[in-house]
DNA sequence: CCTTTAAGTAAAGTGTGTTTGACATATAGT
DNA sequence: ACTATATGTCAAACACACTTTACTTAAAGG
């Protein structure tokens, strides 16, 4: 899975622990998701798109190997 | 987070069995996401929301505790 | 240079997602 | 009664999501 956080964040000017904050999360596991090291828990993803008020789809979307 | 699968597969008249050959997990992880013992991962999601031609939020919902 | 801030990374630990195998229960058909 | 099919559930095992602590690198400003 690919994401646009890095984007989303650019966009609002916040730094990975904003950004972790605002989701109740450390600031490695946000670090870790844009790297694409993993993928959140759903629970989570729904946490970011109701922050970003974007769809799951609008946020995170499968890349070549799935 | 509750859901919809169930209602989902009766619209199709799938049996558990048939959503997890879908999906390509186990029989019983689909029983325990019904049941809901636990979330699907991110990519489980996709794959459901891919199956069913709808949205993650329009399978997938929050409940009281979350 | 030195300091600060943001980002990257790693190890060790906890908890959850998922598997396999097995068994129990319910329903329906014969 | 018996059989078959669908569902529920449990235990053990493994993989992944996430935490904390800590160290490193890079950029920017004094």
């Amino acid at each position: 899975m690919r994401n646009r956080l890095k984007v989303l964040r650019a966009e609002r000017d916040w730094t990975q622990a904003d950004l972790a904050t605002a989701v109740d999360v450390s600031r490695q596991t946000i670090n870790a998701i844009e790297k694409g090291k993993f993928d959140p828990s759903l629970p989570l993803a729904f946490k970011f798109s109701r922050l970003f008020d974007q769809t799951i789809e609008q946020i995170f979307f499968a890349d070549d190997d799935e």
